[in-house]
RNA sequence: GGGCAGGUAGCUCAGUUGGUAGAGCACAGGACUGAAAAUCCUGGUGUCGGCGGUUCAAUCCCGCCCCUGCCCA
């Protein structure tokens, strides 16, 4: 028996979250929030969360479940994405993963192979090894302790480098055995990719950015710093975050801040349309000739029927 | 009006002792298993200011013109 699951994804801007909570108006769901940004308590202005009123109407998960100084991740999501799935099965409604962070939503769906975690101090090793003799070294090594993973990693490649050394430290099985996705999954799966005409995406999403920096990002920035969060963290290497960081250290303009964030914003999008478009089973919705989030929200409705279920759908064979 | 420097990709520039040109950024496409808003790979998109001349061949040499900057009148 499998538990239902609507998947609504797609790239940042497009209207996910807005759409998700007309559906909710329409069929009983809560949402469970598939996004690398939104897990950060205090980091609010510019990584597009839900409002404080969305929240109370329709609840949402994995919002605000991490001090900037942690470090979430896939495995961490997908485990905790479980847990939340099952609290709304149990009371009775739809879980409905939204997010335009692909890895996340594939590590839920797909299924993650179990592997050791990240090793911090190792990390800090090799990192400094990269700043002496650049990456390729990394990719030397590993070379001669996995030729077979070594193969299928690019020597510029340090962050997967570094994951993969950290594997064969461990003594965790690599090479073609393992890198691989399950496939097998737990969930009766309902994806829905939404989508806009890209140079209207474009457009949206610098505006967004502009309005994100009238809203008071660099006040944001100031106070996540005074707090004693480092700008090297990955919380705080989002766009927007690192952009102002240097504005409050004096380096670069906000002009300039605002010119890389909006083209790291929408160089992001692309990146999200390249992921989703290899998903498995996921139907893309244009959210503009759907006529808007409601309009989105009933198309979305009616796929969800003619997949076989009711507002009252529990689990399927 | 005269002198000097310059005009090459969307931008900033390099270069060719004559054989139709290449870097960075921008842009486009792609990859992706505990950092994923991360990380990485691939791709040059061009009347070499214009018109003539010399030459087998001119972006390069010569002449005229146009434009920009600086200096002198």
């Amino acid at each position: 028996m499998k538990s239902p699951l609507l998947v609504i994804a797609g790239p940042t801007g497009v209207g996910k979250t807005a759409t998700a909570l007309a559906l909710a108006g329409r069929w009983p769901l809560e949402v469970v929030s598939a996004d690398s940004r939104q897990v950060y308590r205090g980091m609010d202005v510019a990584t597009g969360k839900p409002t404080h009123a969305e929240r109370r109407s329709v609840p949402h998960h994995l919002v605000d479940v991490a001090d900037p100084d942690d470090v979430y991740h896939a495995a961490r999501f997908a485990r905790e994405a479980h847990a939340a799935i099952a609290g709304i099965r149990a009371r009775g409604r739809l879980p409905a993963v939204v997010g335009g962070t692909g890895l996340y939503i594939r590590a839920l769906v797909r299924g993650f192979d179990p592997a050791p975690p990240a090793d911090p101090a190792f990390r800090r090793e090799l990192e400094a090894l990269v700043a002496r003799d650049g990456s390729p070294a990394l990719h030397a090594r590993l070379a001669r302790e996995a030729p077979s993973l070594a193969r299928r990693l690019h020597p510029n490649d340090r962050v997967r480098l570094v994951r993969a050394l950290e594997l064969v430290r461990a003594g965790s099985p690599v090479g073609d055995a393992r890198v691989r996705w399950q496939g097998e999954a737990d969930f009766d799966v309902v994806a829905v990719g939404l989508t806009l005409e890209r140079a209207e995406l474009g457009r949206r999403l610098r505006d967004r950015a502009a309005a994100m920096v009238a809203a008071g990002l660099e006040d944001e920035v100031r106070a996540l710093l005074a707090h004693g969060y480092d700008p090297s963290l990955p919380a705080m290497g989002g766009i927007g975050y690192r952009d102002f960081a240097g504005v409050v250290r004096g380096e670069g303009t906000r002009q300039e801040a605002l010119g890389r964030m909006q083209r790291d914003t929408v160089r992001y999008a692309k990146r999200q349309w390249t992921w989703f478009a290899r998903e498995p089973g996921l139907q893309w919705l244009d959210v503009a000739i759907a006529g808007g989030p409601e309009g989105a929200a009933a198309v979305i409705q009616s796929r969800l029927r003619a997949h076989g279920w009711t507002p009252a759908t529990r689990e399927t064979a």
